[in-house]
DNA sequence: CTAACCATTTGATGTAAGTCAAATAATAAA
DNA sequence: TTTATTATTTGACTTACATCAAATGGTTAG
């Protein structure tokens, strides 16, 4: 996953001045504000939002409770993925956490250079890989961690989080209840 | 994600013929025993294999225990996803059930093609895509469904499941003990 | 056919984590 | 500052599921 992270950042690193002018210039940033929304539930996720300095979270509603499946930082990309893929109406919704920049894509102006710029067609590529991996990493804690590791395992990845994002969003993101989560920090 | 398993049949339906000549030139069919292994624990997955008829698995080790993550039938594709997009040895295994046939695709092989015939790259990121939506979608299971909703989602998804793939594999696919889903199936 | 082996079920008991409720602690608003 | 509001902790109790152990059912091999 890391490396994965390594080789994509290495490829970014190697992008020709005028791949890297075509991304910028199908590129607008933005300052939200604490607790605006980058995205809905039920709207099309037309952009995808680079997270350039600030945190947001992606929640979906089940049975009118709020489940965290992303927490996002300095440099992540946040998107609602199917929604943004298939270009069909979220599920998820995306806020900002704190006040936010964020550097916003347009979905449908990315598809078109990606035809005339092939290593942007690679870069997607190789950012949906990470995406998986980070997915099965997660996979892999919820099937074989319990709540503590999985606990250990967030605040060593992201020691800063405890600062930053409310214990409700942190419980459930790792899939556990505030009250379980707050008695896990007790012992430690 | 059924939509993105459309939109991948339909662009396969579309292929020339001429992509299709090469698809079929770096794919091997081969013939694998019950119990047989397509891939063990650190090799590199060099190929990908598309389960042309017959059952499989893919699970990796946890202290000893068997972790299984995915089970393959007809028309699914089996790859250890991180060996194969980083080309680094396996942390897990993938092993056929039952007596299958195995169409498998050479990856550098697959690579090369991509350069020459860009319809591949396509279907190749949208492969990716899908797997991450799928994985997505576990981990929505995962998160929010317990033992049981999880158990009857799967007969759902797979009803002849039951009748090819022993208990255990099952148990440990939807991360429970052998135990218990014995005792979810008593009571339905 | 019978024995040996593996798969599944059933029982008894332990434990991690959920739920409901209330008490503090921290933050924002008046 | 004082109050109002929200976030976190703590307590008592319940529940889903794991674990260990043993019994039963099914398959394969001699």
């Amino acid at each position: 996953m890391i490396s994965q992270l390594d080789k994509i950042n290495e490829f970014i690193a190697r992008l020709d001045t005028e791949t890297l002018t075509v991304l910028n210039r199908i590129s607008v940033e933005k300052i939200f504000k604490k607790g605006d929304f980058l995205l809905r539930q039920d709207e099309v996720c037309k952009k995808s939002f680079w997270v350039v300095k600030g945190t947001a979270r992606k929640y979906y509603l089940n049975d009118g409770k709020e489940i965290t499946t992303e927490l996002y930082f300095d440099n992540d990309i946040a998107i609602s993925f199917d929604s943004y893929c298939l270009q069909k109406p979220s599920r998820e919704f995306i806020q900002v956490l704190t006040d936010t920049t964020i550097s916003q894509t347009d979905f449908s102006s990315f598809q078109t250079a990606k035809q005339q710029f092939p290593k942007l067609a690679i870069l997607d590529l190789m950012m949906t890989e990470y995406y998986a991996m980070w997915l099965e990493d997660r996979l892999f804690q919820f099937h074989t961690m319990d709540a503590t590791s999985r606990y250990s395992k967030l605040i060593q990845d992201h020691p800063y989080i405890v600062q930053n994002i409310p214990l409700t969003f942190i419980a459930s993101y790792l899939g556990v209840s505030l009250e379980t989560l707050s008695r896990i920090r007790a012992k430690k």
